[in-house]
DNA sequence: CGGACAAGCTGA
DNA sequence: CAGCTTGTCCGG
């Protein structure tokens, strides 16, 4: 489409300025190509920006001088990403160039033809093998994960996910592959390439020129396979077949920053948008995915040889001399042959009491989740006597029901606090075992023939990320798991332990286990991990969230910030949002769905100042 | 967002 | 009232 009798085309633009949400008319200047989607640069209110182009062939607004686009910078997120970015910016109250950011590429992509007959769109693919999945595995269950519109499969940690992924990649159409983390998409994507399957690795990071170079295999429709992380959810996917995400349940799919995107959501509304099927892949499936799709699992015997022999301890049982960290069923594990790791989560969290007396934990009588001690006035924190008059009651962090300071299970009133750290445990740690332990924080700076090797390892949940593989995991204190206040708190832990199952997994004679000491052994989350069935605990929690108004049975969004106050002004109170808060400066609304949370949402016009919209909270 | 410009404050 | 700060508006 060229000039129309002489006259100059108009395009419309975003331009990329967070707190410009609002496009803009340019003149395109002679000979000059553009798509949908381009990258340009334009002179705005006194200064050279950038942005993308978002209509073709506009009728321009009346009685404005158009400038010419200053330049056509490369190629960009396609059309259908630019709609989706509208749509997620609603979806989580946010700014399109936020999302627009993430779909384009790292650097600039001038051109998606590469040959001369620069097919753009649908490179011929070999014809996809139909029938018979891969190395003879023979599961009929990738057939029917992939057959499902809205699947939701279910695999056991020590499931090999891989045969999925290869078939799903020889499937006509372009398949996206989302992956938690960029290293796992990178281990992926090569093997996918040693397999012959044509592959696009999309990543943000890493050296500038390949990651561009990946994006604009992927936009030019040549890879079968497009394979990334969270920001993959973005990536460019010409003539897409279907969708494919990984670890669904993993909470690094969500951004951290505003807006707070869901990579498994874009993924789900995306592939709904393209009319292809999308599969949701986790050992342990959100409840978000549940409500979303149709859950298709493997045989029971298989699941359940996907999970890693657990073992609970309870440490209530414990001898008192070798303190609660370290039961004789973990001394032995660790003065034994395997490579064993520890888990000890010590940062942070609320401290936990447990009965003085008889060493249950304090827990709430409601909610199930850890309760502290509240004093009256500012009396002492330690201990807790009985007393009388207005005296200190146990609080609940999660849904704030009190009680007075009294053990559910033997009566006594008096409590002590549980608290400690990974330093100190692996000092103690190395006497029992007689051996060297090595300790691995988030922070901690441990080579990788260290992280490879060392037969004995301790450290808080992240060196479940940095070790891939031990005969053994053992959780020293999983209560500060099981009871966090974070709503979620129970589907982290069930995610946690099904993480360190793949650390032990095929562990050589499936010897590999997990240890797990606790003061609450009957914990829906321990439960469903012995009987390696996560439907168990998904069932009971999503009894639970509509009794206490979580997501997913509500959804949910945080407003904080300066500008706050002004924006809930203009917030009113919509109908079927329940507005709660301000507690220390922030409100939380609710409402049935998130057509009724986002849609109140965006009728409010932002105030100036910084103002965090958090939709779907991680915690709340 | 950041530049332009207008209205408001301060000091001689 | 010049000179500067603070606030509001708008960009093609």
């Amino acid at each position: 489409m060229g000039a129309v009798d002489g006259e100059q085309r108009v395009v419309r633009v975003l331009p990329d300025v967070v707190g410009i949400d609002k496009e803009f008319d340019y003149l395109v200047p002679e000979g000059v190509d553009v798509h949908i989607g381009d990258v340009v640069r334009i002179q705005l209110g006194g200064r050279r920006v950038g942005g993308w182009v978002t209509g073709l062939d506009v009728e321009p607004a009346a009685g404005v001088a158009l400038r010419p686009l200053a330049r056509v910078s490369g190629r960009g997120p396609a059309p259908e990403l630019i709609e989706l970015a509208g749509w997620a910016a609603w979806r989580w109250a946010g700014r399109r160039a936020h999302l627009l950011r993430t779909a384009s590429p790292p650097g600039v992509v001038r051109s998606l033809r590469l040959g001369p007959d620069d097919a753009v769109v649908t490179a011929p693919r070999p014809e996809a093998e139909h029938g018979a999945p891969p190395d003879g595995s023979g599961a009929g269950w990738i057939d029917e994960a992939l057959s499902s519109a809205h699947g939701v499969l279910r695999l056991p940690p020590g499931a090999d996910r891989y045969p999925l992924v290869l078939e799903a990649g020889r499937r006509p159409g372009i398949t996206l592959v989302l992956c938690p983390s960029v290293a796992d998409a990178q281990v992926l994507g090569r093997r996918l390439r040693r397999d012959g399957v044509r592959t696009a690795i999309v990543a943000h990071d890493g050296p500038g020129a390949a990651a561009t170079g990946e994006w604009a295999h992927a936009a030019s429709g040549r890879a079968q396979v497009v394979v990334g992380a969270r920001a993959a959810a973005w990536a460019p996917a010409p003539d897409l077949g279907r969708v494919v995400v990984l670890d669904e349940h993993d909470e690094v799919y969500q951004q951290e920053q505003t807006p707070t995107w869901h990579a498994r959501d874009v993924a789900v509304e995306r592939a709904g948008r393209a009319s292809v099927p999308c599969l949701l892949v986790s050992p342990c499936p959100s409840l978000e995915a549940l409500a979303w799709g149709d859950l298709v699992t493997v045989d029971r015997g298989t699941e359940r040889a996907g999970w890693p022999r657990t073992e609970v301890v309870d440490q209530r049982d414990l001898d008192p001399g070798l303190g609660p960290l370290f039961s004789p069923a973990l001394v032995e594990l660790v003065r034994g042959e395997g490579r064993v790791v520890c888990v000890l989560n010590r940062t942070g969290r609320a401290r936990l009491l447990a009965c003085a007396a008889c060493s249950t934990l304090a827990r709430c009588e409601v909610c199930d989740a850890a309760v502290s001690l509240e004093e009256p006035a500012g009396g002492p924190e330690d201990e807790a006597g009985s007393g009388s008059g207005p005296g200190p009651e146990l609080v609940c962090g999660r849904c704030g029901t009190r009680r007075p300071v009294v053990c559910l299970h033997c009566h006594a009133s008096r409590f002590k606090n549980l608290r400690l750290g990974v330093s100190r445990a692996r000092e103690e740690l190395e006497v029992l075992a007689g051996r060297a332990v090595v300790e691995v924080t988030a922070a901690a700076e441990v080579d990788d023939a260290t992280l490879a090797e060392a037969p004995l390892l301790i450290g808080t949940e992240a060196v479940l990320h940095r070790v891939a593989r031990a005969d053994s995991v053992a959780f020293l204190d999983f209560d500060q798991e099981l009871l966090s206040t974070r709503y979620r708190a129970s589907e982290q832990a069930m995610a946690m332990l099904a993480r360190a199952a793949r650390l032990v997994r095929r562990g050589a004679d499936g010897r590999g286990r997990l240890l797990v000491q606790t003061r609450t052994p009957d914990h829906q989350v321990l439960v469903a991990t012995r009987a390696a069935d996560p439907g168990r605990l998904a069932e009971t929690e999503r009894a639970l969230r509509p009794v206490f108004n979580m997501p997913p049975a509500v959804a949910m969004a945080i407003v904080s910030g300066q500008a706050a106050p002004d924006f809930m002004a203009g917030f009113g109170h919509p109908d079927r949002v329940r507005v709660e808060g301000p507690v220390d400066g922030a409100w939380r609304l609710r409402a049935p769905d998130h057509e009724i949370l986002c849609d109140a949402l965006a009728a409010v016009s932002r105030p100036a100042g910084r103002l965090r919209i958090e939709v779907d909270p991680l915690r709340a």
